[in-house]
DNA sequence: CTAACGATTCGCT
DNA sequence: GCGAATCGTTAGT
C-alpha cells in the first residue's frame, strides 16, 4: 500500500521522521525492482534548524527542491561523490525534509549487489545515505521526482515500529550548528544491524 | 574569481 | 577502528 500524499503533507517533520521507520522504500528503475525497509532517518526543518540547507527559508539553486510541496524526492550531492536521498515534507515553501540514512534490503537484493559492484551481502550494501542511493539506483536525475509515481515510492506494509524500539539521538555532521546540534532528530530502530554506526 | 567545507565512504591496520 | 580521498556549492575577496 503506497503512502498517500496526506502522509507527506504533515506539518511536523520531527514527528514524521520516526513514522517512516519500518516503511518500505521501493524503486523501479532501469527495469529492475528493488525494495528496502527504512531503519534510520533524520529530520531537517527549514524554520529553526541551523543544520538544514534551508535554514531560515534561505533558497539557493541547490535546495530549491526542499521548498516544494511534500511527497517529492530531494537528492543532494555530498562530499562531491555521494547522493543523499531525502523526502520532502509539509506544504510548499517550508523547507522541511527527512533524510533516509539506512535501509534493510527486502527485495531485489541481486540488483542492489550489482549496482554496488559487490559479490556478497554485508551491511555496507545499504547502511549509510550515500550507499543506499546507489543500491536503489537513485541518481541526481531523480531530484524532484514524485513519490506517488511508479519510479520511486514508499509503501506501508503494516510493520509499525513500537515507540520503545525507536531510539532518538543527535544528528551527524552538525557540530557547527550550535544549539541545533543538540536536537535529538535522528531516529533508528533498536538492535537493527543495518543502521549505520551509532554515535 | 577563489578558497573552504561538508547530512560520507572505503581501504587498510 | 581509524584516517585519507574527493568535488560541487557556498560565501567571501
Amino acid at each position: 500500500m503506497k503512502l498517500p500524499l496526506e502522509f507527506y503533507l504533515h506539518n511536523d517533520v520531527v514527528a514524521l521522521a520516526p513514522r517512516l521507520l519500518g516503511k518500505v522504500l521501493c524503486t523501479h528503475i532501469d527495469g529492475a525492482f528493488s525494495a528496502g525497509m527504512i531503519v534510520e532517518t533524520e529530520a531537517y526543518c527549514g524554520d529553526n534548524d541551523k543544520a538544514c540547507h534551508a535554514f531560515k527559508y534561505k533558497r539557493t539553486a541547490r535546495n530549491e527542491t526542499m521548498f516544494a510541496q511534500g511527497g517529492v524526492a530531494y537528492i543532494y550531492l555530498c562530499y562531491g561523490i555521494h547522493y543523499l536521498f531525502n523526502v520532502v515534507t509539509n506544504v510548499e515553501n517550508k523547507g522541511d525534509a527527512v533524510l533516509i540514512r539506512a535501509l534493510e534490503p527486502v527485495e531485489g537484493i541481486e540488483t542492489m549487489l550489482q549496482r554496488r559492484k559487490m559479490n556478497k551481502l554485508n551491511t555496507r550494501l545499504t547502511a549509510g545515505p550515500g550507499s543506499l542511493s546507489i543500491a536503489m539506483g537513485i541518481a541526481l536525475a531523480d531530484d524532484k521526482s514524485s513519490l506517488l509515481g511508479n519510479r520511486i515510492w514508499i509503501e506501508d506494509r503494516n510493520n509499525d515500529i513500537l515507540p520503545e524500539n525507536i531510539i532518538a539521538s543527535t544528528r551527524v555532521g552538525v557540530e557547527s550548528a550550535e544549539e541545533a546540534a543538540l536536537f535529538p532528530w535522528r531516529f533508528r530502530i533498536k538492535n537493527n544491524d543495518w543502521c549505520s554506526k551509532a554515535k
